[in-house]
DNA sequence: ATTATTGAGTTAAACGTTTAAGAAGGTGTT
DNA sequence: AACACCTTCTTAAACGTTTAACTCAATAAT
């Protein structure tokens, strides 16, 4: 029919009314009467002009409708982890009923300059590989609520992360206990950057330390030592990575008889490993996991862990984000019992 | 330091040359002095400008860099399944290292009219629900590639699926056999729209047809006949969906001795059910998969089915679009013998 | 009968860029 | 010396909207 893209303009001339008289058509039915307006929609359909155009839409009105996903890990990963894939399904069903859409945004770059402009806000889920990238969040004009992450005066959602791990690690532990701890990277530890260097940026604290700190507690309660070599720390919660780290913790000698994991990826690993070389679980060695992923459950024995609900971290992090929440929101948790303690 | 956002124009008229110069000093250095560009860069760090604006840029190029990923069923289904979550790995890391950013578009909504006007082009990854989706998808002013899914005179990615269906079934069919399919949805059947309705879109065939096509093909070889009750149609592959077609298939009477899935997802977990059954596999009930997934391999028996490469999808998929490809690819695949035939 | 108030629509200035076309000056050719 | 031709930069018109401010009637209030 039509040659090139229609515009306002060439509509408003057809139909003989003002620009602004077809935009108020479409965005503010209160500008004009209830007739007018219908009958500028209809024709519009009759001509095909199918609305504003939305990019136009973002410069002049200053917002897109999309948020940006900043995922702490690749995309790649992110998208196969049961964890992180269950917090993007929450978030994304949670946007759409928003007319919100979602953009993914790699977390090993290192920067937001590209999308910042006509993002509306960033929901950033983990800890970012790159020192730059949270300092740009941390100082982003758009909105930004962490998720298993903190920046000073950023909205953010977490589980009290010290406490789940004292009390998963306390249903272990027991006087005289042998303890290792497979751990996630912490924030300042050698293979990553040296965060606390940098005064400009106020990042409170990673979840591997929390976690760490309610293991250490639980085991000072049980005057149970945790010397540095008992603490491995994984790069992420990967099954590779795990399966290494495990047959080192089980060859290690003297070998630990708990072993506490911050993810259950990693304490499946572990115990699948320990039951091929013939170790008994628990009674030769008691396994934690930490997240609560069904698998978790299925296994036999079944892990015992700390459940949280990342599809519900989803949730919570795209309502806040919509709602202009400023405060810092910290979720419910809940240790389930398995087999494996 | 400043209390509004800078634009270009504040910029020239500080460092006194006009805004198209520092428009080509970011843009087109050919179009200056590579003196005067530099100190124009340096100038503009100094001040504390970032560079364009990439709203205005949007509405201005007329792109953005954002590709949209058409996800046939809900985001939340597509991010946990394993093989779409691979082709989104595949696919997000190719576009990624092109500069292009990836926004996650749910194929259940019914149009894509609020993102049509910004994004560079859709990928358009399984048979969207929406009928109305599609047809607009088929007349898009942007540039579209369909995967494991087809649109008239658009480009796309696909394997053979009738020839790998045929092959796999051949592997397990013999004269005599009793066979059941566990199929996926088909586009005309009765649960979903019938396409072919609409003489407006040219949607050549889904891949269920295609499959259909070839274990049908395979059945005809041997003398076997299939009737139309020993075919189910899943929604999608699903592993709750498949456990009812499972019991329902097991629990028939006379029971199948042969039944070819069309996902690997679905064959695992009938596999499974039998095994629950007390039924021998293979002796009893052969399986065939598709798709070829890593828990395929795992599982013991393990799975006789049809490899294909769900990354390569999306690596060959987002490709096709950035270099402007016209004409559909068709990759291999590969039968991977397992002991469940 | 005069003044306020409201309703419906218009005008025109943004929003922050890019880029075709043009101007000014310098270099090379004949 | 005249001319064409680069190079380097500027001018100004898009890109397609939204929205504050305004006009003009018509209705309500005093």
């Amino acid at each position: 029919m039509n040659k090139t893209k229609l515009t306002l303009k060439d509509v408003a001339e057809q139909i003989g009314v003002s620009t602004a008289t077809i935009s108020n058509a479409f965005n503010r039915p209160d500008q004009l009467s209830k007739s007018k307006r219908e009958e500028i929609l209809a024709q519009c359909k009759k001509i095909g002009y199918s609305g504003p155009n939305k990019a136009a839409q973002i410069l002049r009105k200053g917002t897109s409708n999309i948020v940006a996903l900043v995922l702490a890990d690749s995309i790649s990963y992110m998208v196969s982890d049961p964890v992180a894939s269950t917090f993007i399904k929450g978030a994304s069903s949670a946007l759409q009923e928003n007319g919100k859409h979602l953009l993914l945004y790699a977390g090993d770059s290192n920067s937001i300059a590209d999308v910042v402009d006509f993002v509306d806000g960033f929901i950033c889920y983990g800890q970012p590989r790159n020192v730059n990238l949270i300092r740009e969040l941390a100082a982003s004009p758009k909105p930004v609520v962490t998720v298993d992450f903190d920046i000073d005066n950023k909205p953010s959602i977490n589980i009290d992360n010290e406490e789940a791990a004292y009390q998963v690690a306390s249903h272990a532990l027991n006087k005289g206990d042998s303890v290792a701890i497979l751990g996630l990277r912490l924030i300042d530890s050698p293979a990553t950057c040296r965060i606390y260097d940098s005064p400009l940026i106020d990042v409170e604290t990673s979840i591997a330390h929390r976690r760490l700190d309610g293991y250490l507690r639980a085991a000072e309660d049980r005057n149970v030592v945790v010397t540095d070599e008992a603490i491995w720390h994984l790069p992420e919660s990967d099954r590779h990575f795990a399966r290494q780290a495990a047959k080192e913790v089980l060859t290690s000698s003297p070998r630990p008889n708990v072993v506490l994991c911050m993810s259950d990826i990693i304490a499946l690993e572990l115990l699948h490993m320990a039951l091929e070389m013939g170790i008994k679980v628990p009674q030769e060695l008691k396994i934690t996991g930490f997240d609560g992923i069904e698998e978790a459950e299925r296994a036999r024995p079944s892990l015992t862990t700390v459940c949280q609900s990342s599809s519900q971290k989803g949730v919570e992090a795209a309502k806040s984000l919509l709602d202009h929440v400023k405060s810092k929101n910290t979720l419910p948790f809940e240790v389930r019992l398995g087999e494996t303690v």
